[in-house]
DNA sequence: CCTTGCACCTAACGTTACGGTAGGGTTTAC
DNA sequence: GTAAACCCTACCGTAACGTTAGGTGCAAGG
């Protein structure tokens, strides 16, 4: 009692694949059925079926064609090592694409909260979050995104028009040569630090990114956001922080 | 005092782009120079430049060079929109990313250990893995996962072991026809019970998933995996459990 | 015997965003 | 004057098939 081999079209509907998609592992030399009618017509035995059992499975994993036949004809590497080359390089495009998603909510939460965004605009402010991302590390950044939507809108407001308050006040003390140690400026930089602290987490590294991302853009972000410190600033505040200590 | 267009080579060293790129665009209609020298030489002026930025920056985002394409010829949908939708594309795509990678996990860790896997033996363990998958969410795969990473691989074992236990207890229990109520089937019913609860982690739906999977799967698992609860044992027991509250 | 219909065949283009190369003209520096 | 550096068009290749297009094989009905 021997089996008939089946027709590709029989195979196809048996198992969920496209006949086409049959055809092309003939093409590539995937899947090669063993008997052919007269007529050409493929004609496919129990090896056959195994053998593409085996390509769903390890298409199923998602490996390539390629490396999916180099592993059945036995010619490489172990299963283990593609599966772990394999992961690598997925876990790299999944990095990548959470980046890429991060990027996007942040330019969409941008069109929401301005009013209508000329396209110019919107691409300059594309070309801001990049120079602005290259300061962080993306562990940083998520730290930053998650907090950011931890603290809500309305708390986002309050610091901006916070800083807006603040930087001016120290910009006019410092313009007038007011002592670091003085008590304006001591009030001004226990502000200052709860403004930094908040906004990193308390984390050091963040605030160190965030400082030199003013120093070397400082020119440019005053530009495109009006009111940021200067490195002055930081150094006249750093002072004060010194006193506060003291 | 008029700047000189750019010729590609120049614009591409300038812009960090690659001159096979340009003539792509320039191929595609995305990015057409203004001028050509009578040679046929493309030059770049001011406007082709910005136009430049914002390709790039729209290409930060992951935006395809068709979409881009529509977007700067203004003849689309709202950047909102576009941005809407290659979001959601991209969630997707992570989180298929995200299956892949966690049944990856799954096969390497199974690749480490039992001893060495012939690829037949593994092709079947992956139609196992996909066939198990069906009876859970994806939410509920993940919890899974997670639940098995922070137990760790000891407890899993001792697990498995307490399962090995009191399948067949239950079994030849019922066999000889013992009351669901009296106590040695309370008692396998406390540990069954305990068994599940940590498995389940008190989920009663993923608790009901199982049931749902060993139900249709029982045959199959059985012959797989040599010790699994029939439906009949379900019933047996959740009688006990019955007993139990009373 | 002839047609209808279905399954099958091969061959070739389309998809993405370019990279790479071939064969040949242009510009520029020495 | 010529060689280096630069430019041009045009074509192939990539992954895994989907989608025609044009033609053949085969069983059943008229």
């Amino acid at each position: 009692m021997k089996e008939p081999p089946w027709k590709v079209g029989e195979l196809a509907r048996n198992t969920g694949m496209t006949v086409r998609a049959l055809h092309h592992y003939d093409e590539i030399g995937l899947l090669r059925p063993s008997l052919r009618t007269t007529a050409g017509h493929r004609l496919y035995d129990r090896s056959d079926i195994e053998r593409l059992q085996q390509i769903h499975s390890l298409r199923l994993m998602g490996i390539s064609l390629d490396e999916t036949k180099h592993l059945l004809d036995g010619a490489s590497a172990s299963p283990r090592q593609v599966i772990d080359l394999h992961l690598a390089r997925l876990h790299e495009q999944i990095a990548m694409h959470k980046r890429l998603a991060r990027r996007l909510r942040a330019l969409a939460q941008h069109l929401d909260t301005a009013k209508p965004v000329s396209l110019d605009e919107l691409c300059r402010t594309i070309e801001e979050m990049m120079k602005v991302e290259k300061y962080f590390t993306p562990e940083q950044l998520e730290v930053l995104e998650e907090r950011r939507i931890s603290v809500g809108e309305e708390r986002i407001r309050e610091v901006r028009d916070s800083w807006n308050e603040i930087i001016p006040k120290v910009r006019t003390a410092m313009e007038t040569g007011v002592d670091p140690a003085s008590p304006e400026m001591l009030a001004l930089a226990r502000r200052w630090k709860a403004l930094v602290e908040e906004f990193t987490g308390g984390d050091p590294a963040i605030a160190k990114a965030v400082k030199t991302m003013y120093d070397h853009e400082g020119p440019a972000l005053e530009q495109k956001l009006g009111n940021v410190p200067t490195s002055e600033m930081f150094t006249c505040i750093s002072k004060s922080f010194a006193a506060l200590k003291a």
